[in-house]
DNA sequence: TTATTTATGGATCAATTAGTATATAAGTAA
DNA sequence: TTACTTATATACTAATTGATCCATAAATAA
């Protein structure tokens, strides 16, 4: 059934997407309601009654950014793909990802909460829970991926996991500073190297 | 000859450290001159005839950062120590301050700018700058060490720095995920064999 | 029709932001 | 002493922060 009440006049999924790109840029705290309610168009009263906080908004934008362009890390929970072959992929996917112009450089998850004042540190925990699903998700792919015999059992699974999520957080920093997709990529064949029996 | 005027009252060099951790800790924009005034136990007039504005502090700290815990990369720029050790020294060194509880975890050079509102784009640029000389010092010291035939010129040198300086830059939110140094530390040996002729 | 529900426009809120103004205190220089 | 220089205390500013209030608009339900 067609639910009751006046109807709303903007598009909220297009409006989340506004706020994912000043959040991703910014950051949270650095965004301001202003800027989150020009680039929707939209009132005070009209982002309270749909969105709740700012700080909802940005849980909203998080679950956007999860199942867009953050899904370029999906591919290690693919059991159906070699574990080799989706951590290569979700590392160069990633870094394809993170320097794509047309949209705000680096990882949401990654720049986007990590330093805030202590008034926010739950806003924090968001991003970090999340950055911990996807490294849960990369280490059962090197632990699949040592069992099945494809990737190396000379490094403990958690040293390689450890070793290869410090270089895929730090492309966010290269990618901010203007790193090319192309010198990442390579990187990401030398780093791969790593793991080959 | 000594200075005339009325003596400050205050420390300076100490009050930069108090700046310093907050910067560190919360970034540029999300510390407040209350904040700051606060951990410096001083007046807005007294702040603004020390340091001028909030953006010259930040400045002044990065200055003391780079003459105290950013010096765990200097050892890039010694040309005394054989290219690869400086290597392996920096990243390790790197890893222990950045896990230090003593102070603010992660770089403040990846962590406190890296994202902000457009107004203050200028002082990205100004960590920005920073790490471009850290990672200018890295590809010097790995270009002398293929040529002294301390590191494998079988992979070209570029390739190599942002490999190495992508892991590094990582280590930072690593470590403000809680990850120990020992862990990252295991990491570093890994990485560095890739470095090995 | 009337009641109910939800969204919007616009004014407004208290708190906080970075930064100033002014008078005075406390030192040196002549 | 007087002149000068610098720091401090206190009050204050304009602008912005995230958020709320209220009247009204626009839909459905009975």
């Amino acid at each position: 059934m067609a639910r009751t009440g006046r109807p709303r006049v903007f598009d909220k999924e297009l409006a989340i997407s506004k706020a994912m790109v000043l959040y991703w840029e910014q950051g949270f705290e650095s965004t301001s309601l202003t800027q989150l309610k020009e680039a929707m168009g939209i009132s005070s009263a009209s982002f309270y009654a749909a969105f709740g906080s700012k700080e909802n908004l940005f849980k909203e934008v998080i679950d956007r950014y999860n199942t867009s362009y953050g899904k370029v890390t999906d591919c290690l929970a693919d059991t159906s793909i070699k574990s080799k072959v989706a951590i290569e992929k979700a590392l160069r996917q990633t870094a394809k990802m993170q320097t794509d112009s047309s949209h705000p450089s680096g990882c949401m998850l990654v720049l986007s909460a990590n330093v805030c004042s202590e008034k926010n540190n739950h806003v924090r925990d968001i991003v970090f829970k999340e950055r911990s699903l996807v490294r849960i998700n990369l280490e059962d792919c090197i632990i699949r991926g040592q069992e099945n015999g494809e990737i190396t059992r000379e490094i403990r699974s958690d040293v390689l996991c450890t070793m290869i999520e410090a270089f895929m957080y730090g492309i966010s920093t290269q990618a901010r500073d203007g790193i090319s997709y192309i010198s990442i990529d390579q990187a990401i064949t030398q780093i791969m190297k790593t793991c080959e029996i």
